[in-house]
DNA sequence: TATAAATATGTATTATAATACACATTAAAA
DNA sequence: TTTTAATGTGTATTATAATACATATTTATA
């Protein structure tokens, strides 16, 4: 699962609930631009910034034999 | 899934697969340090450092709806 | 089609992840 | 045991993620 990809599914998830990215990075209490980014697949968050993302959108991390 | 419990799938995994830390770090080319820190929930890795890892262990990361 | 809302990007700064090095502790082998 | 390998930690430095701000651009709405 490249960055691309988990960018891909938040910005889905995120239009999936109706939410813009300003107010998630709101209720993530992140930048917009850092949001932006990851959605689009530039930037490289940190784990505690990737699992605030996805706590907000009722999705999770796991790690599972390839 | 926490960076505690993303440290303690690491090292199981590594454990099992019979490599040392040293080696494992060598073999992804990030610091022995940083390694260390992650298997032990210290750290908060970037998404790019954390792939490197569970690639080397035959692992992958998955987004899930909670 | 105007206007506003939402999304996206360039640049500079700040916060922090990653590293290097030394050294300590713990576990394993001789 | 003692010697070595493996794991863990403190501190300083370097690399880079995160942010702030301004400003496009694209999309939606009046």
């Amino acid at each position: 699962m490249t960055k691309i990809e988990i960018g891909q599914i938040i910005k889905e998830r995120r239009v999936y609930l109706g939410i813009t990215q300003k107010d998630l990075a709101d209720i993530v209490g992140i930048s917009l631009r850092s949001l932006v980014d990851i959605e689009n697949g530039n930037g490289n968050p940190t784990i505690d910034q990737l699992n605030k993302i996805l706590n907000a959108l009722g999705l999770t991390l796991k790690i599972s034999t390839v």
